[in-house]
DNA sequence: CAAAACCATAACCGAACGGTTATGGTTTGT
DNA sequence: ACAAACCATAACCGTTCGGTTATGGTTTTG
């Protein structure tokens, strides 16, 4: 049984990808053509790499014209951050109220995915 | 420039070797021999994973005898923590009071690593 | 309409990866 | 001293993966 965390971790294992991922975070909506500019790889491969964020459900993209935008779903990020608060355990009761915090951000961003 | 969220997240990609850290962490200190008994893969694998584990430092091994008994070393999930905090930034200022927590327990638990 | 721009897919390649069995080195038990 | 237990390494295998070039389909531009 493949945990939600397993599709994000995979995803995010390789730099090229999270690099393309940070870049998305930071200046927003993309195309294929402005990320290929800055990604150091082939445009195919950008586009290999942007299916493995979309399967991940990492990013959303959107058709327009002939080129296509690219999008962050922050919102897909809650499964590792509920994995780090889970086995971070160590960090004992201190993390407690990590936590409730944890808990009241999913609330609030996991309802736009269903 | 691999970063140092790099090797973290090759490590725990893999959903065997993440279950063995899970296991770890729930559970303690543990022998090579206790890990196979549950890792569900050979005894040769289960070494293996330990070495990725332990070239990603988030466990320590320590010799006793013929058993080679391995522990988690939590405080290597900090870049992790890091990583997540810093790009989760869509979570606007909702995270904001995140990062205060995180900062804390970084501030708090990474020392014992340099 | 023809050419160029944008993107995705296909075909292909070498390297890395997850898995196995076989082997050998220590350490423990009899 | 010998056998068994514990672990790591080696050798090997099929698959996945990150990368490339080539191609084809739309859409925009001249």
């Amino acid at each position: 049984m493949p945990s939600a965390a397993d599709s994000l971790f995979k995803a995010l294992a390789d730099p090229t990808r999270r690099a393309i991922f940070e870049r998305l975070t930071r200046n927003g909506e993309q195309t294929v053509h402005a990320l290929t500019a800055c990604a150091g790889v082939s445009q195919p491969m950008v586009s290999k790499h942007l299916g493995a964020l979309r399967r991940a459900r990492l990013v959303r993209h959107r058709h327009q014209g002939r080129e296509t935008h690219y999008q962050v779903r922050p919102e897909a990020l809650a499964p590792l951050v509920d994995w780090v608060s889970h086995y971070a355990d160590f960090w004992q009761n201190k993390f407690d109220r990590l936590e409730e915090v944890l808990e009241r951000l999913e609330d609030t961003h996991q309802r736009s995915d269903k």
